[in-house]
DNA sequence: GTAGGGTTAG
């Protein structure tokens, strides 16, 4: 015999008739004829060894392949069966497709142990061959068939093999129809499924079962409620899998009311909670007000010991992580044994989710320095992570060395990835993406195409933009919106407008978002009387309550166009109390206009609520400063000293050959920042010399003489147009993204650069583009 | 031989 240790045949080709030198023979008899010899070996090996050995198979292989015993399609079987019994499944598939003589029964035995196996693809590479042979599958076999085709979407096979239940008669089964019924659901073929169930003259449990859990997913409240009670009118009652797949649909639909009376009516039908209905229902608890409820689930858990799963763990993670109870969170998965990648990521989301980006930064490290797999949910994890939380840099950089390591991002990581980009406008980072999608073969994905109309849009290419729109397949909401909104930035009304009427025309319901577009686009666009219409139109013709971003526009829109008094009395009707953006709003308005009195109401507002946000005192000192009123503005800079709040640094970005350059307001770290400086100073004295004397009008006035020189040329844009200017061929536009809003000194000094150095200057700050060109700027300076 | 669970997306 040969020892375990001994290493295998790297193929069947390898395996030579002298290896079986080693193996036992029958009371010493040999026989003389090789051929003789080779079929005696393989008696012995495979019909009278009671449990033959990984290698014994494989040199059984290679023996029929050498001799030609192939044909005994008895001894193939027998090989077939054994590779099967030793897992070997893709070797038992490529012997059973490689016999000349194929029967049903090796067909439908390798079939029924291939759709157990970790290899249930490899059922798909039989069936074919099966079919075109006519073989005959075993009825026994086609319900597991059937579940392999609904795990991996191939719905043609699956409707084969519906037609061959219909011919030969096996539709009456129920095993079969409830499996068929599943393999439509899966395959999102609802007319059929609900043909298939319609056609049951009395359907079991599991047919129950599955198709009330696909009426809770699909959001189907009435449909469900009166599928149950048709349920237990004929007289069966839902067992625990049927409440459990009713509260996961409920769960995963958004109604977690539904769900918790799902979870009381299975507790009075006397069916116990195990731990998939824990994970099932713990998705349902989505915020603070229904944390009660986690926690008892929690509770629940620990008494039944149902923690140490790694769904239930997972799901209390991600519970704990909506409800924003970072510290249970965290506690949850510190305490656990065992922990499997899903709670890993579970974690990392949840850490992202409440913006705590320095912990999912180094718990990620962490698990990479653990060796623990990480997969493309991981990463998509931790690059969203970093996109949603300003970290957009970091961003690229992981989802640069994910691809490194040979991790392939999906149409999710895609639609993660991309707000980053957008952020920073890092056009060809973005361009790349959009490559690598065509060419992974995402095009048709929704999510991706609007993350994708959204990213040409802040990055200033609001026509690709449109193309990216009009080649989509198929859209929905978030591609309109994300249109709209892309149109909203560029201040393009006119086009907007017709975007509007195009979605009403082909009966896309807009929703809440789609009228925040509009209304930020018409407060732009200076189009005061159109997004009062539309403010009205929203509650009158689409039946959308106002929330809080939609009186933020109004007031921006009224505000921004002089209105400012109006503005205010539409501030004091509304029906909640204003926010930070509906006050902030009102206070950039007072600042353009000078109104003192106005601005220092809506200060006082936003001091009660986010008294550390910097960028509200320098508002309003600003709005002294314009005015001459210096005491004002010493009494904001002391209150700022006095609460330790400090000046949020601009922030701009520029993309320069492939790379992105960040330049942040006093930090002179970047290695050109002398050859800008000096570039700048240049530009500052031809600016004096023929009368375009910078400003000063915006800036804190009441600073030492050496912040003031700062502030001439120091600010973020301005540095980032300079390095522009010093490092792009001559006549080619620039493109700059800043983190707050352009300042008015930075605005005139854009506009005369655009002439005197002849360049197109795309500036994005946090509310719209301005184009300046020829000295002019497309806000029409209404900026 | 058929039905139920956790993590990434505006």
């Amino acid at each position: 015999m040969p020892s375990p240790a001994r290493s295998l045949p790297r193929s069947i080709a390898e395996v030579d008739s002298s290896d079986l030198s080693g193996l036992p023979t029958q009371g010493g008899r040999h026989a003389h004829h090789p051929m003789q010899r080779h079929a005696v070996h393989l008696h012995q090996l495979l019909h009278l060894h009671p449990f033959p050995s990984l290698f014994q198979t494989q040199l059984a292989h290679g023996q029929i392949l050498k001799s030609g015993l192939a044909a005994e399609a008895c001894t193939a079987t027998k090989i077939l069966s054994l590779y099967a019994n030793h897992c070997r499944f893709p070797e038992a598939t490529a012997l059973l497709l490689s016999l000349p003589d194929q029967d049903s029964s090796s067909f439908s035995s390798l079939i029924s142990s291939l759709s157990r196996s970790p290899f249930p693809s490899l059922v798909l590479s039989l069936l074919p061959r099966m079919l075109a042979l006519s073989l005959h599958l075993d009825p026994l076999v086609l319900p597991s068939t059937l579940k392999v085709c609904a795990s991996l979407g191939s719905e043609s096979t699956g409707r084969k093999l519906h037609a061959i239940a219909i011919t030969s008669d096996l539709a009456a089964d129920t095993f079969i129809q409830s499996s068929l019924l599943h393999f439509y659901l899966k395959c999102k073929a609802k007319t059929d499924a609900r043909k298939v169930f319609d056609r049951m003259p009395h359907p079991s449990v599991v047919a129950y079962s599955a198709i009330l859990a696909d009426t809770a997913a699909r959001g189907d409240v009435c449909g469900t409620k009166n599928m149950l009670e048709q349920m237990q009118r004929s007289g069966i009652e839902p067992n625990t899998i049927t409440w459990n797949g009713l509260i996961a649909g409920f769960s995963r639909s958004g109604h977690p009311h539904e769900a918790a009376s799902m979870l009381q009516r299975m507790h009075l039908a006397g069916c116990v909670l195990d731990k998939i209905g824990v994970s099932s229902a713990l998705p349902a608890v989505g915020d603070e007000e229904d944390a009660r409820a986690g926690l008892q689930i929690h509770g629940y858990s620990i008494k039944c010991g149902f923690e140490e799963d790694e769904c239930v763990s997972s799901a209390l993670i991600d519970m704990y992580g909506k409800c924003r109870i970072t510290e249970e969170m965290i506690k949850v998965f510190d305490e656990m044994r065992h922990r499997d990648i899903g709670t890993c990521n579970a974690l990392v989301a949840g850490l992202a989710r409440n913006g705590l980006v320095g912990e999912a930064l180094m718990r990620f490290k962490r698990f990479q320095k653990e060796s623990v797999e990480l997969n493309v949910v991981s990463w998509t994890s931790i690059v969203a992570c970093c996109a949603q939380n300003g970290r957009d840099m970091e961003a690229l950089e992981l989802f640069r060395e994910m691809q490194e390591i040979g991790v392939r991002p999906n149409s999710v990581t895609i639609p993660c990835l991309l707000p980053a980009c957008a952020n920073i406008a890092a056009l060809v980072q973005g361009k790349s993406a959009h490559g690598f999608t065509i060419r992974a073969g995402m095009s048709a994905d929704v999510y991706v195409g609007s993350a994708l109309i959204d990213m040409y849009g802040k990055c200033g290419k609001i026509k690709d933009a449109r193309k990216m729109f009009d080649r989509m397949p198929s859209r929905n909401i978030v591609s309109w919106n994300a249109m709209l909104g892309g149109y909203a930035m560029h201040g393009r009304a006119k086009e907007a407008m017709e975007m509007f009427s195009m979605m009403e025309k082909r009966r896309q319901q807009p929703d809440s978002i789609s009228f925040t577009c509009m209304l930020s686009c018409f407060s732009q666009a200076g189009l005061t009387d159109e997004g009062r219409r539309f403010f009205h139109k929203m509650k009158t013709e689409h039946g959308i309550a106002a929330r809080m971003e939609h009186y933020a526009c109004m007031v921006s829109l009224l505000s921004r166009a002089g209105k400012l008094d109006e503005a205010y009395q539409f501030v004091k009707g509304m029906p909640f109390d204003p926010d930070s953006c509906v006050w902030g709003a009102l206070l950039s308005a007072c600042r353009v206009h000078g109104n003192v009195k106005l601005g220092e109401i809506a200060a006082e507002n936003l001091f009660q609520l986010e008294p550390l946000n910097a960028g509200n005192y320098v508002l309003l000192s600003n709005i002294y400063a314009a005015k001459g009123m210096w005491e004002g503005v010493d009494r904001v800079r002391k209150e700022m000293k006095r609460l330790g709040v400090r000046k949020n640094p601009g922030c701009s970005w520029i993309e320069i050959e492939n790379k992105i350059h960040m330049l942040v307001a006093g930090d002179k770290s970047h290695a050109e920042m002398e050859k800008i400086v000096q570039r700048l100073e240049k530009i500052g004295v031809e600016m004096k010399r023929l009368g375009f004397l910078p400003s000063s009008w915006f800036a804190l006035q009441d600073v030492e003489e050496q912040d003031k020189e700062q502030m001439l040329c120091g600010h973020s844009e301005k540095l980032a147009v300079g390095l522009g200017l010093i490092s792009t061929r001559r006549g080619s536009p620039l493109r700059v993204t800043k983190n707050l809003r352009i300042c008015g000194d930075c605005h005139a000094a854009m506009k005369f650069i655009s002439r005197f150095e002849e360049r197109e200057i795309l500036v994005r700050d946090t509310n719209r583009f301005h184009l300046f060109r020829d000295g002019e700027c497309s806000c029409g300076d209404f900026w």
